[in-house]
DNA sequence: ATGGCCATCGCGGATGGA
């Protein structure tokens, strides 16, 4: 079973290259059971259902004019059940979040598929909203795992971890995605009993999931890893990999983001 | 080095992203 996260920056610019990594995937014999999508820049009439259902592919959408946006797909015949957009008590005018259950090998797992606020700068009225946002969720996610014990949250996080995950942290310390504030959020999220999946495995140094695409970023790897996939406890045990696919970036017209994948085994 | 980011809205240039 494999999951995977990824900010495409527009749906509408970005979909055939959606289509075409799915292919490859399934192609190398491990098609993606569950994608995350993050930033469609559509809203949900826009939505290319009919694309996603050829490739084999059903969606659950939660779309936004211009901005934002984020959808979960599955790959037949799973379908998305139970779907939840945005965090419930947490009233939100951009689309941001969407959950599901969806089934698998060893019990069904409630999936986030997330897209977290940027934040812009430390102090910034944007920069509070991203804390006010990071405490709903966390409050949520608390009750949600009390009642889906299976529960993998993924999505493009905008927070770095600590500074295996920036390209030069010295430079960029204190900085929007890797203050301390922003990485407080985050360990009271690990906190709740959520792993960051990628570190459970030894990983090459320098591995980041975004780069920025003035001053040849990419091909610079001057890049932040701020793209995650988390598990729950009861999941630990069936993590076989975690990985990010830096090919699409490499793409003619690529998203600055590239997707990160999680292999579940049997357990 | 002459320029050196991209998507959206909409037709110029601001806004947001990270």
């Amino acid at each position: 079973m494999k999951l995977a996260t990824w900010n495409i920056n527009s749906l509408t610019v970005r979909l055939p290259q959606v289509l075409e990594w799915l292919a490859a995937q399934a192609a190398a014999g491990a098609p993606v059971d569950v994608l995350a999508l993050q930033e469609l820049k559509l809203t949900d009439d826009k939505f290319p259902l009919e694309a996603f259902h050829q490739a084999g592919y059903a969606a659950a959408v939660f779309g936004q004019k211009t901005y934002n946006g984020v959808a979960l797909l599955t790959r037949a015949p799973r379908v998305p059940q139970d779907v939840v957009r945005n965090i419930p008590g947490f009233a939100d005018e951009m689309a941001r979040v969407i959950t599901a259950t969806v089934d698998a090998p060893g019990g069904a797992l409630r999936v986030v598929g997330a897209y977290f606020p940027n934040g812009q700068e430390p102090g910034s009225d944007k920069f509070a909203y991203k804390m006010r946002w990071l405490d709903a969720l966390r409050d949520w996610l608390r009750e949600e795992l009390q009642r889906h014990p299976r529960l993998v949250l993924m999505g493009d996080f905008n927070i770095t971890f600590d500074d295996r995950d920036v390209w030069d942290p010295v430079a960029l310390a204190g900085t929007i995605h890797c203050t301390d504030e922003e990485r407080a959020q985050l360990g009271a999220l690990t906190a709740l009993g959520l792993t960051d999946a990628f570190r459970l495995f030894e990983q090459p140094p320098k591995t980041f999931s975004w780069w920025d695409y003035r001053q040849l970023g990419f091909q610079k790897n001057r890049g932040l890893r701020i793209d995650h996939v988390l598990v729950s406890e009861p999941l630990r045990a069936q993590v076989a990999a975690c990985t990010i696919d830096r090919a699409p970036r490499k793409n003619k017209q690529p998203s600055d983001h590239a997707p990160a994948l999680l292999t579940l085994g049997a357990g």
